[in-house]
DNA sequence: GTCTATACTGGGATAGAC
DNA sequence: GTCTATCCCAGTATAGAC
């Protein structure tokens, strides 16, 4: 059946918050206006307001879904044995995860400071409890045995950078495919811990 | 001599540099007004236009400046022998110059999309030099069989990440010195690339 | 749910007096 | 070199008709 002339919710709510991802994404969240939002959704101004109560909560909103996604999708991961293998699986689903939303690892690392402090506070939560994962990896092969790190704080903050990092140079259709990115930078991670 | 009662020129440009550089770093260049530098400077707006054309050339101009002392600091430091010491060398000049200057370097990785074209590219090929100094030191290293790197060009990227990463989590008077920081991740870095 | 119209605030930048 | 005043445009958000 023909739906009500201009009733659109269903469209239009995921459409305005794809649009707003990209062009956060692009422009940054400050530089980015809600008539320009409109705009590319193709309402008047005015109808972003059935969507968001205001722009911040839309930042917001982008930013808790895919912190959730995040932390959903890593523990419904398949867990291997031994601390080995498990940094393998852990090196290999972060950048696969990244690689497959650049746009929201995006702004979840450059927007942060325009999330108002409650806002940060909760996002902030959410990616301690991610890098504390790998943490506790490095911390349980350290005392096993089957690492040789001289500090895990520093050493997750260490490879969580250099993982995060193949955001800003990888193109997909590039020389390399995701899988064999990955397999170099394990080759990396493996042996900056003294892995195997 | 007393100066002329108002003139500040030699007070105030510096001045408006430092205030650019630390309310850029903090709120984003899109989110600082020219109004509200001119407040925490102690002047009226008008008289920041003394100083720079306009607010895009003051940005420019804070990043230029950055990548010139950056490439050419980097070029007047001792350069040792072979590469398995000039990687050493380079991982401890990246730290102890990126912790040196926080403010500046936050904003040389947030603020790039907010260049005018022109002036990104002008940027992003000083990047590519100093960048390409660590890659040729991973080529030097692996073709005379110091280093066994699977890719030179992934793996210049993932050490520039990792390395740069340290700006996020390090902060002055912390429970590490700089040095003993440099120390942890150049073992990493080592250990990575199958060096000694 | 969307539109048009508008209130209100603040943005970058300039002119001209001192 | 700085100030005051101002131009012009854009921002977020809301009200009320359809």
């Amino acid at each position: 059946m023909a739906r009500t002339q201009g009733s659109h919710s269903d469209i239009t709510g995921p459409k305005v918050r794809d649009t707003a991802l990209r062009l956060f994404a692009q422009h940054g969240y400050a530089a980015v206006s809600m008539r320009q939002i409109a705009r590319e959704v193709g309402v008047q101004v005015g109808a972003l307001y059935n969507y968001t109560p205001d722009k911040q909560a839309l930042l917001f909103s982008l930013l808790k879904g895919h912190m959730d996604e995040l932390l959903s999708t890593w523990e419904a991961e398949p867990r291997p044995d031994g601390p080995r293998d498990r940094l393998e699986a852990f090196v290999r689903f972060h950048i696969r995860f990244n690689l497959d939303r650049p746009q929201a690892i995006f702004i979840s690392y450059m927007e942060l400071r325009n999330l108002a402090p409650e806002n940060f506070a909760v996002i902030e939560a959410q990616r301690k409890v991610y890098e504390g994962a790998l943490e506790a990896i490095l911390r349980d092969g350290q005392s096993e045995g089957v690492f040789s790190v001289p500090d895990t704080r520093l050493a997750s903050y260490a490879l969580i950078a250099m993982l995060t990092g193949v955001n800003t140079w990888y193109r997909a259709g590039g020389r390399l495919s995701i899988e064999e990115v990955a397999d170099i930078y394990w080759d990396m991670v493996r042996k900056s811990v003294s892995a195997d």
